[in-house]
DNA sequence: TGTATACTCTACTAACATAGTAGAGATTAT
DNA sequence: ATAATCTCTACTATGTTAGTAGAGTATACA
């Protein structure tokens, strides 16, 4: 697995929209100036997301982009997955595979295999409701440090 | 980190070294063969673990590739790392990254953080002898199967 | 009904990484 | 000598990433 800024980029948004939750929708715009991604990237990124359902918009003067769901239930692993593609360290644990054809390698096989569920216990996990939290947390203590 | 085939091709290759450790070395034909490896990308990736140290080499008609050191010696961890770079799945993990400068996106290097360190966990403690002998293991369960 | 604002869609491109290929050169056993 | 084998540098095809460009569509509001 290799998280791309893409996908950088998608969870980033996700968890700003995810602060927004039940508020009016966030422009494009104001996502890209925030966050500090360019701004047609990002609207590349928002289609796919609203395309795989994370995300919904509407259009028009106040229009803009809103979670589909609550940030309970997204996790960060579905979020990565989509954007960025399967888990495993190397396209053997996932599909055919033409490199691996006789015993020996299964040897490695198992342990991309053992690596690919320990990152997946913790992504999957983890949903952007509780990054909401340490995100307030964050800000909170760095306020304090003031 | 991703695995790439330069890093499959890599691993194989040490094993293959590692079950002839102590006997004569081994020519790059014979482990291009052996292990499907086209020869003159397994000639370059052996020089590159020549570099390292990993393998030592002798020229001439009796020459070939040997281990460098026991496998109990070599852990995957460090090869997988000298060939494929740095475990974290995302750069801001390892060293500095132009996308991270507030507080927020640290709730998701700390992420990152945690899987890089996951993975090392399993495959800094995987020794070559290790995978030799739970390739043996494997070998003999296949012939009892026939 | 016009217009500004914002999302939608498709196509294109520069830079980089990956997975090789090619060929000339150096060393060693016999 | 010469055959076998490692050594080194350069080149290349393909795919992926990280964008850019521009025309089109929908909506609020005056």
């Amino acid at each position: 697995m290799k998280i791309t800024y893409k996908g950088d980029y998608a969870l980033k948004t996700i968890l700003d929209l995810a602060g927004h939750f039940g508020s009016a929708p966030v422009a494009i715009n104001d996502l890209s100036k925030r966050l500090d991604i360019p701004t047609k990237f990002l609207e590349q990124i928002l289609l796919d997301l609203k395309r795989a359902g994370f995300v919904e918009s509407r259009r028009g003067k106040i229009g803009g982009y809103s979670l589909a769901k609550e940030p309970a239930k997204i996790t960060l692993g579905e979020v990565v997955r989509f954007i960025d593609g399967p888990i495993g360290p190397i396209a053997c644990v996932d599909k055919q595979y033409s490199g691996c054809h006789d015993v020996e390698s299964c040897v490695f096989r198992n342990i991309w295999s053992q690596v690919g569920n320990s990152i997946s216990k913790i992504i999957d996990q983890v949903t952007f409701e509780d990054l909401l939290k340490r995100t307030n947390k964050a800000n909170k203590t760095f306020n304090y440090q003031i």
